[in-house]
DNA sequence: ATTGCCGGGAA
DNA sequence: TTCCCGGCAAT
């Protein structure tokens, strides 16, 4: 059954050949645009499949699952691709080293049109070297990276039929998720996961992070390895020792959970958009908030992942619709970077005033919040810890003011690094030098100052 | 002397 | 959690 499914994801989108199609010996392309199944065989349990395939004329047309299989065999090098993936679908459990991988993966990547895999390859294409076919590329990139996958998690491959499959989906939904996310936030962490380290992880996590914006471009020590990128990723230096800790062992950590965006950082990501002004699609999935620039990737995105669906765009009910929603960015790096991490509108994305100005003098831990009369242009702690600091002191409950998106980015790079406030001045902030509640407001109008003031803690509506 | 706010503690 | 405040440190 899991086989039967998988096969269905897998195949679709991929391309096949047929070469005697038109009637003519001129092979023609087409892609799989649906599988449907047969019941026919019902009382073998058998179950045939129908393959709706979009032909490179643009006809429709359904073939059954042997002439499919005939097709992807003989097609060319190109098609090698799918031809795996029918293979290995039939085999079940038996199937070859890679065969269950690879299908659970091509299919969710390009489910509906000849659009998506195209970005795909695209994005590929940036890094790869090899003119390979796309998706013969993109099939073995994933391939690899699931073998990395394994091996750091040391899963024994041979044997888990069953496993398989759940990696698949997991691999599936990876490549969703990266595929949605990656035009945006990750051209940098292509780099990172291949390069510096081994582990995919990292290399994608990094990425991901505000970071790679290239804001903290000061603070790192860095030797970041990304010279082609305008935005240096932050990555694997300054990034990493923060995250040790809580890592404690192997690179494989247990991802971030609040995005399972993490899992696909490894993901190559091409290259990075120049236009300014981007319409993008985002997902109002709870906790999803994943971003694509494409309606149809979006609603793709949602059908499979959220209302598990595998089918076609054609037998959607139009639900997606109320999942996701249309955003504009200015594109910058610093909004595209944050994009990815946290949901968030849109109107917020511009690029954030404070985090840049930032630089390390003061000690206060300031809280980098947009409080309206915020003097963040004055220089004040230094960026991280700071921030890290201020944000963990925000957790605390009231707070009505709006503070999403400064705050959601502070957090963020609280999490990427988060050296411990105690490492740098032992005792306790230096004093702000901005305004204080009970400096504006005065004692008189002790009931307008913020609750912190009140209670004689940091500020926390005129942070320095 | 003032001011900011940490560290504690009470409610 | 919320609210206070003693007391230290920076101004």
């Amino acid at each position: 059954m899991h086989t039967r499914r998988l096969v269905k994801r897998s195949v679709i989108g991929s391309r096949v050949y047929a070469p005697g199609l038109t009637g003519d010996a001129a092979p023609l392309s087409g892609v799989i645009q649906a599988v449907k199944q047969d019941n026919r065989d019902a009382s073998t349990g058998h179950r045939r499949n129908v393959y709706t395939v979009l032909m490179q004329d643009g006809s429709l047309k359904e073939y059954s699952e042997e002439e499919i299989a005939q097709m992807t065999a003989k097609a060319p090098l190109k098609s090698s691709l799918k031809s795996t993936c029918n293979g290995g679908q039939r085999d079940g459990p038996t199937q070859g080293q890679n065969g269950g991988v690879q299908r659970g993966e091509v299919p969710s990547l390009s489910p509906e049109s000849t659009e998506e895999p195209r970005v795909l390859e695209h994005k590929r294409t940036g890094r790869a070297l090899e003119p390979e076919k796309d998706h013969t590329r993109s099939v073995s990139l994933l391939e690899q990276k699931r073998k990395v996958v394994s091996s750091s998690i040391d899963v024994p491959q041979a044997r888990k039929s069953e496993e398989e499959v759940d990696m698949d989906k997991v691999t599936a939904a990876m490549v969703l998720t990266s595929l949605s996310t990656s035009p945006l936030v990750r051209s940098p962490p292509v780099k990172v996961s291949e390069g510096l380290n081994g582990s995919w992880k990292d290399g994608g996590f990094t990425p991901s992070s505000y970071n790679s914006s290239g804001y903290w471009s000061w603070s790192a020590p860095s030797d970041q390895s990304n010279p082609s990128t305008p935005s240096p990723p932050l990555s694997a230096d300054s990034f990493k020792p923060f995250r040790m800790p809580s890592l404690g062992g192997p690179p494989d950590d247990n991802i971030d959970e609040h995005d399972g965006n993490s899992l696909l950082f490894d993901e190559p990501i091409p290259r990075k958009r120049k236009n300014s002004m981007k319409v993008m699609f985002k997902c109002l999935w709870k906790n999803c908030g994943k971003v694509l620039s494409t309606a149809a990737g979006i609603q793709r995105h949602i059908r499979t992942v959220h209302l598990g669906r595998n089918c076609d765009s054609e037998c959607s009910d139009g639900e997606e619709d109320f999942y996701y929603t249309e955003i504009k960015l200015n594109t910058d790096s610093v909004a595209d970077g944050l994009s990815s991490l946290s949901p968030v509108s849109p109107s917020v994305l511009s690029p954030p005033p404070g985090l840049d100005q930032r630089q390390p003098d003061g000690t206060n831990g300031a809280k980098s919040e947009n409080s309206t009369t915020t003097p963040l242009s004055r220089s004040a702690p230094s960026a991280l810890y700071l921030v890290h600091t201020d944000h963990a002191y925000q957790a605390s409950p009231t707070h009505n003011r709006t503070q999403g998106f400064g705050e959601q980015r502070s957090q963020t790079i609280a999490v990427l690094s988060s050296p411990p406030r105690a490492a740098g001045s032992l005792s306790r902030k230096s004093r702000g030098e901005g305004k204080k509640c009970r400096k504006v407001y005065g004692m008189e109008n002790r009931d307008m100052w913020c609750t912190a003031c009140r209670w004689k803690k940091a500020c926390q509506r005129f942070v320095d």
